[in-house]
Order: C-alpha cells, then sequence, then structure tokens
DNA sequence: GCCGTTTTCGGCCCGACTGTTTTCAGTCG
C-alpha cells in the first residue's frame, strides 16, 4: 500500500478513536504517526528494509508494527474493527466548524445521527437542542455550519490567498499606532494550498484597528469581534465561495511570539513549546515565562531572538513542519535556502507559437525586465494539436527566429531553443532523436492517457527520462491542485532514474500545478538529482509565478547549488552543452 | 500510543472564545 494512503488510515483511525472518546493522547499519537509519513526523507519500503523507519519520532514500537503491516499487506484488522464500529457518515461531520469529537459522540449516542443528512435533519427539526449540553444558539450555529461547509470549497490556492490578502495588510499597516504587520499562517510557510488567511499586528491601543477592519467594504461577514482578534469572510475568487481571514493584535514586545506562534506549523509550535519546557520555560503567543519563577521573562524583539532562545539556529517560516528543522538547527546544519534573487533565468515558457499568449521578443524583454540572464523557450510538441504544438517544420523555423533575436541581444542575454516535448503513450517521444538533438534542451512532459496503471506510467516515464535528449521531467505527476488528482506514479522509481540518467526535474512553479512537491523535491536531491524552477508560462506574467516554485524548493530544504537556474548564463549554458551529449 | 538532561511511569502545548453553564467543557488555531 502506499505511503500517503497509509497516513491516511492512521490518520482516520485517531478520528475515530476520538469519537469513540479514547484517550486524547493516544488519539494524538495516531495523528502525530501520520504526519511524520507524509514527510519521510525517503521511500517508505526503502525505510522499513533498512529500519531507518523505526528511528522516526512518532512512530514507536506499535505503530511501527501497524505501518509495516498496511505497507506488506496492504490491510490492517485493527483498522477494519474501528471502521466496522463506526458509521461511515460520522467522519465527515467533523468538517461542520464547531462540531468535534465530543459533539459528534453525544449525538450520535442521542440522537442516532450519522451523516451530515441526519445532522441538518434534526437541527431543523428542533432535536439538537433539546440534548444535554446543548442549547438553541449550538443548533443554530450547526446548521449556519453545513451550509458554510457547501458554499467553501475549503482551501484556495496561494495566489488567491495573496491577492486577497495584499489589501488587508496593506490596509492594517496604515491604521494610526500599527506599529509592525505580518502575514502569518500557511501562506508565510508557502504551503501548497492556505485555509484561511491570518494578519497580525502590533499595536498600543488595537481596538480601533479591529473596529476599521469588520467594516471594509469587501468584508461579507464579521464572524466574531473581539479585542485581540477579529475574524471575517472575504469573498473568494469562486461565485459563492468565502474565505475566513483573521485579523490579530498585540503589543509591539509580544510580536515576536505571536508572529512565531500564528505562523505555525501547530506540529512546530508543539515541538517549540515541549523544547521551551525543557529548558524550564513556558512559550505562549505572548512571552517566554519561567515556569517556577513566573516573574523570570526572556524578552525577543524578533524571531530569531526566541530561536535563539531556545538554543536554535534561525528556522525558516518554510521549514516549520517539524520535519527534523529542530535537530538540524541545533546543530548548526540548517541549509542557507534558496532566494528568488539566486534565479538567474528559467526553462519551460511557451510563447505564442503554441499556446502562449505573447511572442518571443515579448517573452524575452519580460525576462529582461525581471533581470534574468537566460530564458528557455519550451512550446508544445506536435501531437498537441489542441495547443498548438509545433510540427518540425514550424521548430526549425522558431530556431531560425531565436537565432535571430538572439544575434539582436549580442551575449547580454540568450533565448535558448527548447521543447515541451510530449511522452507519448509508450514512453516514446513526440519528436525523432535528429530533431530532438537540435534544441538546446529538452523537457519531457505527459499531457495523455493519465489513466494508465501505476506501473505502466512509472514505466512511461521512466523510457522518456532516459532517453539522452532529455534535460528535464516537467510537471512530474500531472495534478491540478484543488482540482485534478495526480495520475498514479511510482515517483521514488522516478526519481531514481532520473540521478541515474542525468536527467534534471522540475519544480513546476505554477501555483495550480506546485509538482512535484517539496517532499519529493527533498528525497531527490538526497539521491543526487538536480532540481530546475520552471514557471511554465503561458505568459509575460506567468514569469513571476516563480517565487512560488523557489517556495516549494525552500519547503524542500534546496540551496541554491541545488538548483540548475541559478549559475550564470556561461555556465548554464556550458552545461546544456554537456548533457546535451550525455550517455548513460 | 509515545517517550526520557525529573527516563520505564506518568506525563503529554497553550490560550481565546463560545455556549451552556453557575464553574466548565468543547472547539479552534
Amino acid at each position: 500500500m502506499e505511503t500517503p494512503r497509509i497516513a491516511q488510515i492512521l490518520d482516520d483511525m485517531g478520528t475515530i478513536l476520538e469519537v469513540q472518546g479514547e484517550n486524547p493522547f493516544r488519539c494524538r499519537a495516531y495523528h502525530n504517526a501520520a504526519q511524520a509519513l507524509q514527510s519521510l526523507p525517503s521511500d517508505l519500503t526503502e525505510m522499513i528494509a533498512d529500519g531507518s523507519l523505526t528511528e522516526v519520532p512518532g512512530i514507536g514500537e506499535t505503530l511501527y508494527a501497524k505501518i509495516v503491516q498496511l505497507a506488506t499487506t496492504g490491510r490492517l484488522p485493527a483498522y477494519e474493527k474501528l471502521r466496522a464500529e463506526t458509521p461511515p457518515g460520522l467522519l465527515a461531520l467533523l468538517r461542520v466548524p464547531g462540531v468535534g469529537p465530543k459533539k459528534i459522540k453525544a449525538l450520535h449516542e442521542a440522537l442516532d445521527i450519522q451523516s451530515l443528512a441526519d445532522l441538518r435533519a434534526a437541527a431543523q427539526a428542533g432535536q439538537i437542542a433539546k440534548v444535554k449540553g446543548f442549547g438553541a444558539k449550538t443548533e443554530a450555529n450547526i446548521l449556519e455550519g453545513i451550509g458554510f461547509l457547501e458554499t467553501t470549497g475549503g482551501r484556495i490556492l496561494q495566489n488567491e490567498a495573496l491577492a486577497l490578502v495584499a489589501p488587508i495588510l496593506e490596509f492594517v499597516r496604515a491604521q494610526k499606532g500599527v506599529i509592525r504587520a505580518e502575514v502569518c499562517g500557511s501562506l508565510r510557510r508557502r504551503a501548497e494550498t492556505i485555509g484561511d488567511l491570518d494578519v497580525l499586528f502590533s499595536s498600543k491601543e488595537p481596538g480601533p484597528v479591529f473596529d476599521a477592519f469588520v467594516t471594509l467594504p469587501q468584508v461579507a461577514k464579521v464572524l466574531g469581534h473581539g479585542t485581540t482578534k477579529a475574524s471575517v469572510l472575504l469573498p473568494g475568487f469562486k461565485t459563492d465561495q468565502f474565505v475566513q481571514c483573521d485579523l490579530r493584535g498585540v503589543a509591539d514586545d509580544q510580536f515576536a511570539f505571536a508572529l512565531h506562534y500564528f505562523t505555525g506549523s501547530k506540529a512546530h509550535n508543539i515541538g517549540m513549546r515541549r523544547r521551551a519546557l525543557a529548558r524550564g520555560y513556558s512559550l505562549n503567543e505572548y512571552a517566554l515565562t519561567g515556569v517556577k519563577d513566573e516573574s523570570k521573562t526572556l524578552p525577543c524583539r524578533d524571531e530569531a531572538e526566541l530561536f535563539e532562545a531556545m538554543g536554535l539556529e534561525y528556522i525558516p517560516p518554510e521549514l516549520r513542519e517539524d520535519a527534523g528543522e529542530f535537530e538540524a538547527a541545533e546543530n548548526g546544519s540548517l541549509p542557507k535556502l534558496i532566494e528568488y534573487s539566486d534565479l538567474t533565468g528559467t526553462f519551460h515558457c511557451h510563447s505564442d507559437w503554441s499556446d502562449g499568449e505573447a511572442t518571443l521578443e515579448e517573452m524575452a524583454e519580460g525576462a529582461r525586465e525581471l533581470g534574468m540572464q537566460y530564458l528557455g523557450i519550451g512550446d508544445h510538441s506536435r501531437s498537441l494539436a489542441m495547443a498548438r504544438g509545433l510540427t518540425i517544420d514550424r521548430v526549425h523555423d522558431q530556431w531560425a527566429k531565436i537565432d535571430a533575436l538572439n544575434a539582436k541581444f549580442g551575449g547580454q542575454f540568450r533565448l535558448f531553443k527548447g521543447t515541451e516535448c510530449d511522452i507519448l503513450g509508450d514512453g516514446s517521444l513526440d519528436f525523432p532523436d535528429d530533431v530532438l538533438a537540435g534544441f538546446d534542451y529538452v523537457v519531457a512532459s505527459v499531457h495523455s492517457r493519465f489513466k494508465m496503471s501505476r506501473d505502466e506510467m512509472t514505466a512511461r516515464i521512466i523510457r522518456a527520462i532516459s532517453n539522452p535528449h532529455v534535460t528535464m521531467l516537467g510537471h512530474a505527476t500531472g495534478r491540478l491542485l484543488l482540482s485534478r488528482a495526480p495520475y498514479e506514479v511510482d515517483l521514488d522509481a522516478v526519481i531514481e532514474a532520473a540521478a541515474k540518467h542525468r536527467t534534471m526535474i522540475e519544480i513546476n512553479a505554477s501555483p495550480y500545478r506546485l509538482d512535484m512537491d517539496s517532499v519529493h523535491c527533498r528525497r531527490a536531491r538526497k539521491k543526487g538529482v538536480t532540481i530546475v524552477i520552471n514557471p511554465d508560462a503561458h505568459s509575460v506574467a506567468g514569469l513571476k509565478d516563480l517565487s512560488y516554485g523557489v517556495g516549494v524548493a525552500r519547503r524542500a530544504w534546496l540551496t541554491r547549488d541545488d538548483v540548475f537556474n541559478t549559475a550564470p548564463l556561461a555556465e548554464v549554458a556550458r552545461r546544456l552543452e554537456i548533457l546535451k551529449g550525455k550517455g548513460d
């Protein structure tokens, strides 16, 4: 069984145990183990084989045995037993805001509620208010919560989150008395998708800022409005979709603690607090306070001082997932993460020769304005007729055009001739080798037949990236975040093959893709695979999506040296020349 | 169920807010 599925099963087991009223720490152990599985440093099967799985924090003797059983047999009697004891619709109730395991248990026992439909019917019939511990207000909130579930798609993409939060941040910073303000939460950690928006500010008098915030014209509904925080719903990009935005205000000497706290992740915060306790301090969102002597506090002006007080190097937000950052920060082995300014150019960009909006000249000009030294054009290949994929004749025409443009640039900037060449169903490529040999680089991507079996798809991609003319693999799983699932593929096998054949793997930086993801990029680097960050731009504006790719690279612990497109133009050109002749 | 610089038992992160309650449980982040 695949790792993500195993993680999901452990997570569900934890949840079912919660609903059954089990010891909360036992439930948490299941959730913790599920989280640990999601960011494993290597392939699970490999880690079972070499014994390293036993060393993963949060996986003890019992859960280790369960994981091995799931991985090898695909079954777990303990899970099947829990499932049999729980109505299948019960866990869905947890998604209703304000409804947790205890309320579910109570409602299930009192009213035999087994599903969202049951819950709605009971609330509409006024049954819920009669249950002990519930009242009219709770009943109304449950009905509203179900409605909320139906109008929010849940999470949103980073580009949408940024567009929504930017004016809020600007507004808060402009308020009288505001000293500092930052976006925190998952957006600051650059998570793939965002649940809600968190903004923090410091001020001597936060109250009026909340008053002004809840009356902003874009606010659709005020969820809460107190003296330390306010929550509102903002209209999302999709019709009838709403996104929660929380604003919090603290005194300026609390700002560092609050910023760290509200940035998360939850697992990282728990790790920090545990660490604080071990050093005799209690950490909350306001201060570091002595456990024995509450008058003893450690003031911190910024997060760097907070980490220092904990005996740690500064941990960048992208690494705060409790995935090894504490150990690394303690022994001084945190990587110096890549930054946007390290990028010298990029590949895999489309022009109006295929399905892009801009001409070659416009794309080149756009890249130069962003300070890039080169741009790799990568229009679609002939099979992708829908996207005006280039025929071999048009490829030759485009090469002539690029040669002419490069002559004009006079060595100050260069367009690389490339193609986003389709990987055909059998793993062969959409252009013959003699044509491929004429490109400066080739990115190979799957655009068809997504429904293959995992074995077939894996073999298909491995065959393609084994072709010595292929420089890099494009969007490795084909996923579209929040809208299309990845195709079935064994990424660890693909990574092995990429390492063997010296084929790079792309971080497709489009906020709709972010593919490969950070967990696998981290593994790929460990295996010696070079990563390249490409925007898959279909317009000049699309070039700026590179920043999302840098976010993925940072979450993958990558440094400047791990990423191909950080070298100067001459070096990039030289390395592409060498790779063109790569043999096996 | 996990784990150990109070180490094999007895802890396990912390505070705000809400609603149902006269002192607190549940949920959320």
